[in-house]
DNA sequence: GCGGACTGCTTACCT
DNA sequence: ACAGGTAAGCAGTCCGCG
């Protein structure tokens, strides 16, 4: 099923094919500046906006009404007034607006005075980034093919094609299922289809020199030269790029794949590195955001190199480097992103840093150093840093390009530049995707406090503290091993509400009185009935393409693995964007945050789990645990389960799915805690301590192998057999630590410090009492580490892992540890292993 | 002054 | 700066106790 990019005869003097990777707004020429892929992948072509476009705010006041005042007339950046017609989606009704159109995106809004902003009292889409007013203002598609025109530098967007199987596949759906926006599907269907370039890129890493490894370089102060630069690109070439030093004697590097360049000057150094920035369209670096570009230009301004030689654009109010020429993806933010980190990479690694990263999907780490990085030799610091490199560049192309391929298809969906994507959250891309929509039908985009004032009150009242609106429903789970449990679940439940119900900003508590009616739930809010929402037909757009299109082609078994991986790629992104849909109706921080909305989903969520649970009563079925959107089922027959999604569709018209049948599982009166294993002895944990990624090897390792015992149970009988042998093996591993033979790694709690040390005000952690004694021993642990600490006798009751010895280990604490964690799963199999004296002293069957 | 009951803080998890 | 709900361990506080 390849799909093509097809175009008409291209004279290749004066047209080029290139992918609209950015854009970005030159300050001098006062434009827009369009950043294309060339077609070959090699190179960027730069193209000014020929449109003349100009930055611009609404107002509701006239044109006349404007022209009067005298403040907003004479601000240096004023242009002119134009009359311009919108839909205001909150009234439901057309809107006569001015536009208010300046010179400069600074004239608008983001500064205290001379702005149309601090002018006037009440202004709209004053705060949408102008080069991403710029793409919705064109209806350009980041991340897709342009015909460009290098004579008179205009560009068109290429026609689309994509296979006949796949339209096929589209018309289909369109036909079978109740889709909530056929044209939508249709039109992202199309873009996401399109192919994806090899983009030709190099990884950068630089060295400064130190002498005192705890003192970390600061591009703000940047004192020390630059020693060393690597470079990775994406074909393999490498280069190596050193200071030479007095006292350091040169040394072959005949067995160097890189090439290795000495210089004698810090600044022939530089002019090395941008020479090698501006060979490549994309540069690749890891924390180069906040680091190795604002150094390098920090270090080239001292140095005296003129500011238009210098490639790197540093943002003004956030922590952000650009390029002149190229695009700059800054890995750590991306990886840093938690969607990412928890949907495209299923929490494969927790720390965002490059070792931690680099170790979890490659397999492979930062080389040590022992010593400080000035007195490395140039063998070692060329290895150093050029192994940096090279994982970072490893961290594009594993997998296929993977995180690549990922961030084109986010911005696919999202309509914003590669930028956005590589240092901004979820909520940012779909705001983006929700005001390029906006845009597109000429509807005016509300503030987020006109949204506030006509639905901001909330009626439900949240379980937790300090939470603004009741949540989901966990059901208490029958303690206990239960054979044959089937678990049934709606696929993407919110999303599906928020399609199903017409569930958007505008559409509840809508202005029409006929409305009114048309409740949620048991809440008091209601939902139009006239008119289709917004945000509700772009989710319903964005389920019904993963659920009906992409997650079935990328099972297809019949397609070869290479397109079958592309779309389980599609449909991962497509998941991001899911997972977060409801969330951030309820997030203040959300543009389009409306609290009625997100209370309805959930409120909706309530009202369809219940009745499929009183459903299953009805039909005599034991529900033995349910959460959110799940029910277990004992022993259910297979009429049952047909019966309850039949039940599900026909009252809701959402889908409720056979999910998986588990051999048995085991609930203690916990929720969100129990283990199941499957047919093919696969064991499920979910919650359990003995999972946790703080809890000590020491512990988790004991308890998978129990749950390896566990998992070969097939009946109620088979539990004494399986007893005894988790007997034996908790009393060899228990008479270990008695003698203090597990080593200390094996002890250590590894627990993130979420903070800096100093922000912990109001309480002191164990892993922070660690984290202080770390600080006063040669380690400065910084925010978003992983504390590793052991608990030992004593007043402090811990230490930092590597400064812990044996002997000092409070045994008796950590018998106890393992006592609670097996109590979770053995005390509901009436299991009393742990079986317990007045002391505490523990485990009576030694 | 001490200890148990309680609340709050922090982290990690589930959906 | 996506949400709320749950479990666990510990820190810190309050209260009763001749």
């Amino acid at each position: 099923m390849q799909s093509q990019v097809t175009s008409e005869k291209i004279n290749p003097q004066e047209t080029q094919i290139g992918l609209l990777l950015s854009v970005d707004y030159d300050g001098k020429q006062k434009k827009a500046i369009l950043k294309f892929l060339s077609s070959d992948g090699n190179s960027i072509i730069v193209i000014p906006d020929p449109y003349e476009h100009k930055p611009y705010c609404l107002s509701n006041l006239t044109k006349d009404e404007l022209l009067k005042i005298n403040e907003l007339t004479s601000l240096p950046s004023f242009d002119h007034i134009e009359e311009v017609e919108k839909f205001d989606p909150l009234s439901q009704r057309p809107v006569k607006m001015s536009k208010i159109v300046v010179q400069d995106p600074l004239g608008i809004s983001g500064k205290p005075s001379g702005t149309v902003k601090s002018v006037l009292k009440e202004v709209w889409e004053a705060d949408i980034p102008y080069v991403l007013n710029y793409i919705y203002d064109l209806n350009l598609r980041p991340g897709h093919y342009y015909e460009l025109n290098l004579t008179n530098n205009t560009f068109k967007p290429i026609p689309l094609s994509i296979s006949q199987e796949l339209e096929a596949r589209l018309k289909q759906m369109s036909l079978s299922s109740h889709l909530i926006d056929s044209a939508l599907v249709r039109d992202w269907a199309y873009y996401l289809e399109q192919p994806i370039p090899e983009i030709k890129r190099a990884s950068l890493d630089i060295e400064v020199y130190s002498k005192d490894p705890n003192v970390l370089p600061n591009a703000e102060t940047p004192e020390d030269k630059i020693i060393s630069a690597a470079f990775v690109d994406s074909s393999g070439k490498k280069i190596i790029l050193l200071l030479k030093r007095d006292n350091f004697s040169e040394v072959s590097f005949d067995k160097f794949d890189a090439t290795v360049e000495f210089f004698d000057d810090e600044k022939q150094l530089l002019i090395r590195i941008f020479q090698v920035i501006n060979s490549y369209p994309m540069i690749v670096t890891y924390n180069g955001d906040s680091f190795d570009l604002p150094y390098i230009k920090n270090r080239a301004k001292l140095l005296g190199i003129p500011d238009e030689e210098i490639p790197i654009k540093i943002g003004k109010t956030q922590d952000t480097a650009d390029l002149r020429y190229g695009v700059h993806i800054d890995l750590y933010r991306f990886f840093l992103n938690r969607s990412i980190q928890i949907y495209a990479f299923s929490g494969a690694y927790k720390e965002a840093t490059l070792d931690a990263v680099s170790n979890s999907l490659l397999g492979k780490g930062k080389v040590v150093v022992e010593k400080p990085i000035g007195e490395l030799s140039y063998d070692a610091l060329a290895t150093y840093c050029m192994n940096d490199a090279e994982i970072t560049m490893e961290l594009t192309t594993f997998n296929d390009s993977l995180v690549i391929k990922l961030m084109l298809l986010l911005m696919r969906i999202s309509r914003a530049p590669i930028e956005e994507i590589a240092r901004h959250a979820v909520s940012s891309w779909i705001r983006s995707l929700f005001l390029a929509l906006h845009r597109e039908r000429n509807m005016l985009i509300p503030n987020n406090e006109d949204i506030l004032k006509v639905k901001g009150e909330t009626v439900t009242r949240a379980t937790i503290k300090g939470k603004k609106y009741q949540g989901a429903i966990v059901l208490s789970p029958k303690p206990g091993a239960h054979f044959n449990v089937v678990v049934m679940d709606f696929a993407s439940l919110y999303p599906s509400v928020i399609a199903r119900f017409n569930l958007s900003y505008e559409t509840v508590r809508c202005p029409h009185e006929e409305c009114k009616s048309n409740k949620v739930a048991d809440l008091p809010h209601w939902i139009c009935t006239k008119v289709k929402g917004i945000t509700s037909s772009a989710i319903g757009a964005l389920r019904d393409l993963r659920v009906a299109l992409y997650v079935p082609l990328s099972k297809d078994k019949s397609l070869p693995p290479k397109e079958r991986k592309r779309y389980e790629v599609t449909q991962r992104a497509l998941k991001v964007f899911l997972n977060a849909s409801y969330g951030v109706m309820g997030a203040e921080s959300f543009q389009f945050y409306t609290p009625a909305v997100a209370e309805s989903v959930t409120a909706l969520g309530r009202k369809i789990l219940t009745s499929v649970i009183e459903e299953a009563q009805r039909r005599n079925l034991e529900v033995i645990y349910g959460d959110t959107d799940s029910v277990f089922l004992k022993n259910p027959k297979k009429e049952d389960i047909d019966a309850l999604t039949n039940f599900a569709f026909s009252r809701f018209g959402i889908q409720l799915n056979f999910d998986k049948k588990y051999k048995y599982t085991v609930f203690s009166k916990r929720k969100k805690n129990y283990f199941g294993v499957t047919e093919d002895g696969i064991v499920d944990i979910k919650g359990l301590i003995g999972k946790k990624s703080s809890t000590p090897d020491y512990v988790k390792d004991l308890f998978f192998e129990v749950l390896k015992i566990l998992s070969q149970v097939n009946n109620e009988r088979e539990f004494d057999e399986a007893t005894k042998n988790i007997e034996a093996l908790l009393k060899k591993q228990v008479e270990l630590l008695k003698k203090r033979q597990v080593p200390l790694e094996k002890l250590a709690f590894n627990i993130m410090m979420s903070k800096d040390i100093e922000d912990y005000k109001k309480t002191l952690p164990q892993h922070i009492k660690a984290a202080i004694m770390a600080s006063k021993n040669g380690h400065m642990p910084k925010a978003g580490e992983v504390i590793s600490y052991v608990k030992i006798k004593g007043k402090t009751g811990v230490k930092p892992t590597y400064l812990a010895k044996p002997e000092e280990v409070d045994v008796e604490k950590y018998l106890e540890i393992l006592k609670t964690t097996f109590e979770q799963i053995l005390e509901p199999l009436g299991l009393e292993l742990l079986e317990e004296k007045k002391s505490s002293n523990l485990l009576d069957f030694m």
